[in-house]
DNA sequence: AAGTAACCGAGACGGTACGTCGGGTCTTGTG
DNA sequence: CACAAGACCCGACGTACCGTCTCGGTTACTT
C-alpha cells in the first residue's frame, strides 16, 4: 500500500476493490517515507460529528465548519481526509445504515423481493431516509461525494438486492434472463423516483403495486397466456 | 380571482389547472382592488435570462444574483413572484422544454413505450438532462421550488408518458389493471435512479433492457407458460 | 394661498417668517383653481402615525414604508408634502413637544437661565431626549430635514431660551453685550456636545456646573477683581 | 494580554489606554493558545481605503461593500475587526487627523484657547470638519461606533484642550475651580451644536464671541466689578 | 538523545451568495 | 386630477459556508 497523500481507500478508483477504510491503516506495512502517520482518531471522531449532525439537523446541519467544531478536527486535516464534505457524510451514513433494513427469507423469493420494496419504501419515510434522499441528491453535483455513497452506502444496499435476486434465480423463480443490475433498478427505481420528485406517495399499498407491477410486467396477460 | 400575495399561479395549489403564468391575469375578473398589476416584462426577463444561465453553467450558475444582473430586476422584485432560485428554474427550464420530446406513433404502443424509454433515456445524457437531474436533486431540499419543477415540468412530461400509455391500454396491449402512475414510474423511475446515482450507464441497451424487463416483468417465464 | 406645488409653508425658505404648520391650511381661503386640495387629513394623519412611531422606536421606526403604512397615505403623497422622513419627523416632534419645557419663573434671571439649563439636561435623559438627539444627528445629512427641525422645533426652544435672556438683559443681571445667540449656544451647546457624543455625563450637577461656568466665565477670578 | 474575541484594543474599554491598533500585537506576552494573528495587512488596507473614501464621498460613500471592494478585504473579516462602518471611519478620520491642529502656544494662556476655538471652528468649515460632522451624528445611533470615536480621535483633541487648560491653570489666567470637561465642553460645545443644527454660521468673528464670552462670562460685569 | 519532518488544532482570510430592508420613483385604477 | 396601493430598481446590509492559508506546538521516526 502506498503511502502519501491517496492515502484513503476510495480517492484511487481504479484500486478500489474490496473493503473500505482502516483495512490499510491496520496494516501499515512499510512506507517509502515512514513518516508519522495521519491520525485515526481525527477521522473515527469526525466521522461520529458527522453522524450526530446528520441526525439533529440532516444533510444541511453537517457542514464542514460544524463538523470541524463538533469533532475538534481542524478543517484542513478533514480536507486531507475527504474531498467533500458530501463524502465523510456519505462515509459516516453508510457506517451507520451499513445493516438497516435486513434481507427477508420467506421461503418464497417473489415474496422476498416484494417485502424488500416495502422495507426500503418504510425506510424512506423514516428519518434516516431524508438523510439518504439528500445525499443522493447531493451526489448530482458533487461526484466524488458520489463515489463515495456509491461505494460505502448503495454498494451495499445494491448487494444486498442482489443475494435475494440471485437466490429467486437459482430456484427459477425470475426470469434468469435479465440482469441484475436491470432488476434492481426496476425494483427500487420508482421508489427513488417518488422519493426525490415528490410527485406520488410512499405507502405500504403504493410499494406493493410497484413490485407487483415489476414482477408481472405491463404487458397485456390475456394475450401472453393465448399463446 | 384574488389578488394579493398568491397572484402566482402556484401558489394557490389548488386553482391550479392549465398553463402557468399569466392566464389568470388575462382574466383578473374582479379584484378587490385593483393596485398596479406585476409586470409582465420582469418576469419574463427573469425567466429568459434564467434560461441563459442554465444553458451557460447549468443549475449552479443561476444565481439570484445572476439572474437579477442579468435580467436587470431587482432581488426583491424575485423573491416578490418566486419562493426561491428553483422554482424559477424549474419553470425556466419547463417553459423551454415544453415540447422536446415528441410522442413516437409506431402504431406498436409496446414499441412506443420502449421508444420513450429510449428518448428519455437519451435526452438525459444532453446538457439539458443535467440541468433536469440538478433541479430533481434540488427538489429535496426545496420543497417550494419542487412543486414548481413538477408542476411546470414533470407534470407535461408524465402527462405525455400517460397518454401513451392510455393509447396502449386502449389497443389491449398492456394490462388494464396497472395504474397509469405506476406504470410510469416503472418505466422512467430505474433511469432517474442511475441518472442520480451513476452507478450504471444510461447506454441505448441499457433503456432497452430496462423496457423490456418492465414490460415483460421480472417473474420467471417458462413456470408462467407451464402453468 | 398660492396653490400648485409649493403648498407647504417650509419649501419655499424666503417666504418663511411666522409660525409654521396649520395656519394657512386652516384658512384654505379661495384657491385660484378650485380644483381638489391636498388633502389636510393625510397631513395630519402621517403626522399623527409619525408621533406614534417615533415613541415606540424612535427616529429609526419612523421609515417611510412605516409611516405610509400606519398612517394610510401612499408614499407618493407623502413625498408630495415633505422631503424626507426626517423633515416628517422633525415636524411630528415638534407638534408634539411644542411646549414640553415651561419657562421657569424664579425672580431671580440668573436662577432661571441655571434651572433652565438644568431641565434641558434632565429632558435630554427622557424618552423624547433620545429622538430628539437622533433628529439633530439626522440635520448633519439632510440639509431639508434641518430646516423643518430647526424652523418647527428649535426656533421655539430659542425662543423661549431667548425670553430668558432678554428678560435677564432687562433686570441688568447679564451682561448686555453679549448677543443672544451667543448666550444661548454657551448655555446649551455644552448639553449638546455630551448628549451626541456621549463623553460626559449629563447629571443635574454637571448641568450646574456647566451654567454656573457658562455664567462666571472661565478666567480666573482674582485678577478680575483685582483690577 | 488575553487573546481570543477581544483583540482589537477597543473591544475591552478597561484595559484601552495607549495608542490602537497593533501595540499590543507587539507584545503578545503570553498568550493561551497563540494562534495565527490577525492580519496586519488587512487592518491597514481597511483604514486606508476608509480615509480615502472618506475623503472622495464623506462618511455616506464609506459603505462596508466599498470599503471591502476597494480594500480588498472581505466583509466577514472586516466584521471581525470592527463592529460597524462608524467604527471604521472613526478609526480611520482618527489615524488622518491626528495630529492636525497644532497647540497654539502664544505666551498668553486665555489668547491661546481663543486661537483654539478659532482653529477649530476653522477645521469645521472644512472637508474634514463636513466628515467630522457626520462621524458626531452617527454616534447617536451606534454606540459602539461612537466609542471608536470617542477614543481614537475626540480623546485626543480634548487631551490637547485640556493640556491648554491646564497651562492656563498653572498660569493662573483661568479659574482652577472649573473642571477641565467643563471647560472644554462650554469653549467647543457651541461650536459643535452650531455646526450640526445649522442654525448660526461659524465665521471667525463667531468663533471669538463665544469663546470671549465663555472666558468672561455671561453675568453682568459691571454689578461685579461694582461690589 | 537529538534532529527533523510531517501532522495537527485553531482559526484568519478572500470569496460568493444569500435573503431582507429602506429609499425614492413609477404606474394603475378609483373617487 | 389627487389619491391609495403598491410594484419596481437600487444599493447596502449582515450572515453563512466554502476551501485555502498560516501559525506554533506536537508527534514519531531517523540518525
Amino acid at each position: 500500500m502506498r503511502d502519501g497523500e491517496p492515502d484513503r481507500p476510495l480517492p484511487d478508483q481504479a484500486e478500489w476493490t474490496g473493503l473500505p477504510v482502516q483495512a490499510n491503516w491496520a496494516s501499515p506495512a512499510k512506507a517509502a517515507r515512514p513518516t508519522r502517520p495521519r491520525s485515526l482518531r481525527a477521522q473515527q471522531s469526525v466521522l461520529t460529528a458527522t453522524r450526530e449532525l446528520l441526525n439533529e439537523g440532516g444533510l444541511c446541519a453537517a457542514t464542514i465548519d460544524a463538523i470541524s467544531t463538533r469533532s475538534g478536527v481542524s478543517k484542513a486535516t478533514i480536507y486531507k481526509h475527504w474531498p467533500s464534505r458530501i463524502a465523510i457524510a456519505a462515509e459516516a451514513f453508510g457506517v451507520e445504515m451499513g445493516d438497516a433494513v435486513p434481507l427477508p427469507d420467506t421461503g418464497d423469493a417473489l415474496e422476498d423481493l416484494s417485502e424488500q420494496v416495502r422495507q426500503v419504501s418504510d425506510f424512506y419515510h423514516s428519518r434516516a431516509g431524508t438523510i439518504f434522499a439528500q445525499l443522493l441528491a447531493a451526489c448530482v453535483t458533487d461526484p466524488e461525494g458520489a463515489r463515495y455513497f456509491r461505494e460505502l452506502f448503495l454498494a451495499g444496499r445494491r448487494e444486498a438486492g442482489a443475494r435475494l435476486w440471485r437466490r429467486a434465480v437459482e430456484r427459477g423463480e425470475v426470469d434468469a434472463g435479465v440482469d441484475v443490475e436491470t432488476a434492481i433498478d426496476l425494483l427500487f427505481g420508482p421508489l427513488i423516483f417518488r422519493l426525490i420528485s415528490g410527485h406520488a406517495p410512499l405507502s405500504v399499498s403504493e410499494a406493493d403495486a410497484l413490485s407487483a407491477a415489476a414482477l408481472n410486467g405491463l404487458r397485456a396477460k390475456d394475450r401472453a397466456t393465448g399463446l
